[in-house]
DNA sequence: TTGAAACATGAGTCAACATTCAAGTTTGGC
DNA sequence: GCCAAACTTGAATGTTGACTCATGTTTCAA
């Protein structure tokens, strides 16, 4: 496993030497310099994205803070929109990197969905305007975004089918669910991390992991008793 | 008091005949011409809007579709932002005025959700392309996006503690619930309106509805016994 | 009937980029 | 050291589309 490496585009190192060509881009660079330029460039182009959005920012404004040149640019992407995709990609893979790691010792999914939660505010937090690139993502590459999300939702899908097995969790319908727990996610995010910073992440966790675990139902404690 | 209205912001209504001005745009017509062409050209940019995206539409292209010429947009909105912000604010109270309704007759909260939660995937589907403007408002006019969303959450909170008092629902943290169930909502209307239209809405109100009045922990009946 | 306020028109202006390209500079294998 | 491939450069090109404005038409109160 690679250690991802920042933002940039942390592939599947080593192979074959030959061509690591992803789709997305169209060049690979072959020398250490080359590397450091794209390296640079991506950089360059989350703050730039992030900060003034797609429409908004411009390759000019990418290079000079890259500290290339706009021909420099179209040497390793194909256009604005090339670039934007790699960035999607890449946070794709960040963002479920973090929460795997935040997740893997939970002993169970409901505790796993509380730490979810609070580690995905985390990240949103630590990356404020990087996530802002996926959600206009829906704007510019909507596939990409489709893919983003939905890749989210399978992994949801399958860790709820697994719990529901283990009788963790009770059985129902787990694409519906996993979408409905992926909203959340994503609202808390926008409500909690980049609009606010004021409640710690686990608290919101608590709560979410809550309502999730038990729903809004009065209990029904077994002696109860209720009008 | 308005009963109810889960989602629905119950307006302000009051105004006399006289003048419906807000702020949004800058001239409002005097004459009954004046205001067809107005209407003409709300509804046109709803469609370019919605089909094309703030971006790729263009001022030509709702002119043409409302057979008008372009200077006649500008006597009637300030700029390009202007039309869209005037978009935003309809859809804010068309949403809510449709949910209001099919929600009213709910018995309890979580009756509601559930009727809510079918109903504004009904709406969404209704308006697929209006939809997308909201979501994109978020990186057009941020301020309205904003207020858009911050209104539901407002009158799910205030629902919630309602029910809460009555007994409803358990105590918990109604601005954080309040923002997940709006979460859940957005996603589910994502991902079974805009994306897909293939489970009938009721459903999927059934099923969010078990989420939220039971949470996904496995029961724990009185006299338990599990199958 | 009339004239002034409302309204309509659309060619032309203008600034903002994305993208290209021909010409230079650096790297690294031999 | 040599030189081909890799890399860098930024002025020039071309397109696009929001917005202006001078002129013409319609409405309606008096």
């Amino acid at each position: 496993m690679s250690q991802h490496s920042s933002l940039a585009g942390g592939e599947d190192e080593q192979s074959a030497t030959a061509d690591e060509r992803d789709p997305a881009n169209g060049k690979a660079p072959k020398t250490d310099r080359g590397r450091k330029t794209l390296r640079k460039l991506l950089d360059a182009a989350a703050q730039e994205f992030g900060e003034r959005g797609f429409h908004e920012a411009s390759i000019a404004g990418v290079t000079s803070r890259a500290g290339a040149s706009i021909g420099t640019f179209y040497v390793y992407f194909d256009s604005k929109e090339a670039i934007f995709r790699a960035l999607v990609a890449d946070m794709g893979r960040l963002t479920r990197g973090w929460i795997a790691g935040r997740v893997k010792d939970a002993p169970d999914r409901l505790a796993a969905e509380r730490l979810g939660v609070a580690a995905f505010i985390e990240f949103v937090r630590a990356h404020k305007d990087l996530y802002r690139i996926i959600m206009e993502a829906q704007f510019v590459a909507e596939d990409a975004y489709r893919e983003y999300y939905t890749s989210f939702a399978a992994a949801y899908r399958r860790n709820l089918a697994e719990a529901a097995a283990k009788g963790e969790i009770r059985d129902g319908d787990h694409e519906e669910r996993a979408w409905a727990l992926l909203g959340m996610s994503v609202f808390l995010g926008l409500r909690y991390a980049v609009w606010s910073d004021d409640i710690v992440p686990a608290e919101i966790g608590a709560a979410v992991g809550d309502l999730i675990e038990n729903g809004l139902a009065p209990e029904k404690p077994p002696g109860g008793s209720k009008p």
